[in-house]
DNA sequence: ACCTGAACACCGTTCAAGT
DNA sequence: ACCTGAACACCGTTCAAGT
């Protein structure tokens, strides 16, 4: 009954789609410290040295990780510009908040290969479909992208660290994130006279 | 000869400095991958064991490190608000750029034991000598923060791998830098109509 | 083609025992 | 008081050899 050429007991073969989402399932239940090469070999029933037919090594791991975990965002750009880049960047920080350690997978991969990386990529062309020049987008939507990364990284950086018992646990403090992210946006696209600081 | 009651060939002792020192020596030599407990301990010339007598763990020593590296900065507040906070940036940045993964070490610490940091505590308490409540003062300070700390990590991190060959090197973009400083300083404190956005 | 077994060169931390 | 020796429970990665 088998239906192609496999025999004995050997399983299926090994996919890189299914270590992904084994590493993805050890990062969402136990976070950034438990991701481990040799942990997700366990949790595949496969020797370590198996993942490395699959991935080049753990940083290409990382990569793709942080491709998925920013893939359900849809960065869509609107009649007003600033609400757009508001609601992006909401977005993203709600995408990195669902996956513990997402942060610094992603600022990791922002380095190494950011062009994967679509979100934000669109992020940045969205802003440079407004007044601003080229440089005026692409700085622009730097400060807010490492704004970002910086804000979420601490936020689980502190959860993590609560959970070990090493810290008080921290709130939830999409307010204080907003407050960053409308700074930013007044000082790159300043609106109407007397309306450019955000309220507190 | 003895000043006082050793005895034998034993060393003088170990002190905290001395671990410090040494820490911070092979972070700026090299990086902080290479910064582990046994490897300090191979260049004081004791067991990896003796290190926690003087030390609770890895995680307070990267936060003694953080305190020091940040030590040389002071923020000083003058009539100009915006080119006080600005330049506080710019000395925070360049303290963190001497040493290769500072970035880091300063994000983790900033999450263990903030009141340590003075110069970004400083940075707040200039903020809040302004014209800004403490809220916006508190956000304003932590918005800038999490800029500076964010493009660091990203340069270092950035440098760290080029210097591993995984990368091609990249440039010490300051201007960049400062685009994203004057840009969340203009959203914060907005200053004469027409003149907030940063010049590109 | 895909995986095992085994090794290499590491980690952070603890703790009895020594001086 | 301060440190050694030795252990415990891990890491990422490579690679010959097997199927």
């Amino acid at each position: 009954m088998m239906e192609s050429g496999e025999e004995g007991e050997a399983a299926v073969a090994l996919t890189r789609e299914q270590i992904v989402d084994a590493a993805l399932s050890i990062l969402t239940s136990y976070g950034l410290a438990d991701l481990s090469m040799r942990r997700l070999a366990k949790e595949l029933e496969v020797q370590p040295g198996a993942l490395y037919w699959h991935v080049k090594n753990k940083q290409e791991l990382l990569t793709v990780l942080a491709e998925r975990i920013l893939a359900p965002v849809t960065v869509a750009g609107g009649p007003d510009l600033r609400a757009g880049a508001r609601q992006a960047a909401q977005d993203i920080r709600a995408a990195l908040l669902a996956v513990p350690g997402a942060a610094d997978v992603v600022a990791l991969a922002q380095v190494l290969r950011p062009e994967l990386l679509l979100p934000l990529r669109d992020l940045e062309a969205m802003l440079a479909a407004g007044p601003l020049t080229g440089q005026q987008a692409r700085w622009g939507a730097r400060t807010l992208i490492h704004y970002i990364l910086g804000t979420v990284a601490e936020e689980q950086t502190h959860a993590e660290l609560a959970q070990a018992g090493l810290l008080p646990a921290g709130k939830d403090d999409g307010e204080a994130f907003l407050f960053g992210v409308d700074t930013v946006l007044a000082g790159l696209l300043p609106g109407p006279v007397g309306g450019s600081r955000p309220a507190s």
